[in-house]
RNA sequence: GUGCCCGUAGCUCAGCCGGAUAGAGCAGCUGCCUUCUAAGCAGCCGGUCGGAGGUUCGAGUCCUCCCGGGCACGCCA
């Protein structure tokens, strides 16, 4: 499991019976588990396996083992129990030990400076996560916070892990549907239309709802009327002519004719402008969460360049959107990838689109080119899989989308093998399950935007917030009085959201439930930040009573309570929960081991009452006070993972 | 119909590479605040792990089939 048991286990490894057995520490390690009860030992050995090596019966290696071990070091006593070896284990060298280690891997007083969890495993390397990407022109719902949080937060597992990680945020900013949206807003708004002509920013004050709202009656309007439908296909492909004819000839757009030419700057216009009113809205909303993107390419204001090479710094503190219409017009890919695929007749011409065949020709085929000639999203897909390749030279790729699309993904990485790209091994799809919602008739279904059943993420967001703000003017008054109360609500509020969130499997359906996220008792974000709050508030009484704790000089013989017990070994175990989270793609893992120290410091805190943890025994109190420090940062670590902001007071 | 995901306590979920008597939270019930924050703690109640076979010393966990739910399945992304 963890460090503790590979210290067990290099112990248990000298014993002449394990020498005898010929089995190294290693193995030992792997073997090692925790019984079942506590009073039957701290570790147990199973001898299963090495007793079916040996051809001997389990109970009789276990006990020839038993025979010839070595107490002393970290091991205070072993039994044999069947075919087990149980192991009680020294608490005060083993709680030395874990303490130690995260005084040592976590100095310092800053959040950031926390490390213990911390490995290396994947140094040197490079994984580029797909996180977010939202469909610009609509609204942030609470169903993008699946993909934002769950990205964010393997993005940090994976650098705490010794990764580069790049996060990108692949915008829907391109395809059939800016077409609807152009010909609505010509439509609907013809005055919109003639400004375009000769105005950048043609749109006005409008909101990314309104750009909804104009999409979505467009569609309705076109659904029984094909000549409206029509026109909406009209206007994208004059926008992705006009593209095209500046990538092919920069110079001389004026192949184009003067009407083409005309119409297209329109629509380039609008669409641009409805791309910048849909970020500054995304911008506000990962404001909240604590997520911070850049456009790419990244132009670096003071010296005027574009970056060509960004500090490691730069992918900790950013992500980047790079959009799907970025591989259309700002780089030719997409046209490469496709005479590519023709040359090495991987692609086929099939009622009339360009097409993959990746499942065989009885299953749906991966389509490139439609057949009214624009890219579809799986070549703009896997133009910029070869584009993050190129550029990153990514080791690793995830895509953190709904496992709706599952097979899209399928599809894309067995093309990319089609086209001699071996590295698509390499990429993944990190799924997760559907936000339902419950409609009228009491069914759960996914949201939809056209029946209103979807809830924006900020006011989601604002409801936690709020309740948040009711509960502290409730509870800490004098908090509710100062002027940290908007930062603490904020930070509670977004917390219980997220951590909501991230809690479960993230394969698992998600039931929208409002008394469910607004219920701030139980395995909860609050309820996390609460025991966060009551280390250091505690910490702060021994400041008071005592001083500036020394905490290295706190005796660990005088954790001699079971309820520290167990929270030492809930310590020494975080690094490989945060292990485990990363190889995974996983952030529960960590939520869950953290729901699980929480409790315990909770029963600890309880346990305590009577002697208090800063009590009038100085030294029990330092030696407390040292494990309340490991649990604080432990604790404040695993929340950070998780994407979640810390709080000193609630 | 085909493929993928899921099925564990009334509800929402954990359960590691198969290992000893399957665990939390919520809901319900009983207690516990003059003290470092009760957004808390202790306890009670609650299970044929969807079903049937199989693999083996041992299956909630692996395999097969079935049942139930969800999602996807050619030009939306």
């Amino acid at each position: 499991m963890g460090f503790i048991e590979n210290k067990v286990a290099a112990e248990m490894a000298q014993w002449q019976g394990f020498q005898a057995a010929e089995i190294n520490s290693e193995k030992i390690a792997e073997a090692l588990t925790r019984p079942p009860k506590p009073d039957m030992g701290d570790l147990a050995f199973a001898t299963f396996r090495f007793a079916k090596d040996a051809g001997v019966k389990p109970n009789e290696l276990a006990a020839k083992l038993a025979h010839g071990a070595e107490t002393g070091g970290l091991i205070d006593a072993v039994t044999a129990a069947g075919p087990y070896l149980n192991l009680t284990l020294n608490r005060t060298a083993i709680a030395s030990n874990v303490l130690t280690e995260i005084e040592t891997q976590s100095a310092g007083a800053e959040a950031r400076d926390w490390r213990y969890g911390d490995g290396t495993s994947g140094r040197g390397n490079t994984l580029v996560i797909d996180l977010s990407s939202p469909n610009i022109a609509k609204p942030l719902a609470v169903h993008h916070l699946r993909s934002t949080m769950i990205g964010y937060s393997i993005k940090q597992l994976r650098e705490s892990q010794g990764w580069q990680v790049v996060g990108i945020n692949h915008l829907g900013d391109w395809g059939t549907g800016f077409g609807k949206l152009i010909a609505g807003v010509k439509q609907y708004f013809p005055e919109i239309a003639e400004r375009a002509k000769t105005e950048e920013s043609p749109l006005g004050d409008m909101t990314v709802q309104e750009l909804n709202e104009t999409y979505a009656r467009f569609n309705r309007e076109a659904k029984d009327n094909e000549a409206i439908a029509e026109a909406g296909k009209d206007e994208f492909a004059i926008l992705e002519r006009y593209i095209e004819a500046l990538l092919v000839k920069p110079d001389e757009p004026n192949e184009l004719d003067v009407a083409a030419k005309e119409s297209g700057i329109v629509n380039f216009r609008i669409w641009q402008h409805a791309r910048e009113i849909s970020l500054a809205e995304f911008e506000r909303m990962y404001a909240h969460l604590g997520l911070s993107f850049k456009l790419w390419p990244v132009v670096d204001t003071e010296h005027a360049t574009v970056l060509t090479k960004e500090p490691a710094s730069f992918y900790r503190e950013h992500c980047i959107y790079v959009g799907e219409s970025y591989y259309v017009t700002a780089e030719d890919l997409c046209r490469r990838l496709i005479n590519d695929a023709l040359e090495n007749r991987v692609a086929e011409e099939d009622e009339g689109a360009l097409v993959i065949f990746t499942h065989g020709k009885d299953k749906p085929p991966l389509i490139l080119v439609k057949s009214d000639g624009a890219t579809s999203y799986h070549a703009r897909d896997m133009a910029a899989a070869l584009y993050r390749k190129r550029h990153w030279k990514l080791d690793e790729m995830t895509y953190v989308v709904g496992g709706e699309q599952k097979l899209h993904f399928d599809q894309l990485f067995k093309a990319l093998k089609a086209l001699d790209h071996d590295w698509a091994d390499h990429c993944s799809h990190t799924d997760f399950g559907l936000m339902l919602f419950q409609q009228s008739d009491g069914k759960w279904a996914k949201t939809s935007t056209r029946k209103g059943t979807a809830i924006m993420l900020e006011h989601l967001l604002d409801e936690a917030v709020q309740a948040v703000r009711d509960i502290i003017r409730e509870k800490n008054p004098e908090l509710a009085g100062s002027p940290d109360m908007e930062q603490v609500a904020h930070a509670v509020g977004v917390g219980a959201v997220v951590f909501n969130d991230l809690k479960n499997g993230r394969r698992n359906n998600v039931k929208f439930d409002w008394d469910a996220v607004l219920d701030f008792e139980g395995e909860s974000g609050p309820y996390m930040l609460y025991q966060f709050v009551r280390m250091g508030s505690v910490t702060e009484k021994y400041r008071e009573k005592y001083g500036e704790p020394v905490f290295e000089q706190g005796d660990a013989d005088r954790l001699g309570l079971d309820e520290e017990w167990k929270i030492i070994q809930q310590l020494a175990a975080f690094p490989d929960a945060v292990a485990k989270a990363s190889a995974d793609f996983e952030p529960s893992i960590v939520a869950r081991h953290l729901v699980e120290l929480a409790g315990l410091t909770s029963s600890w805190w309880t346990a305590t009452k009577d002697t208090r943890i800063v009590g009038d025994d100085e030294g029990l109190s330092l030696s407390r006070v040292r494990l309340v420090n490991a649990i604080r940062k432990v604790l404040g670590r695993g929340l950070s993972l998780l994407g979640m902001s810390l709080v000193e007071r609630m």
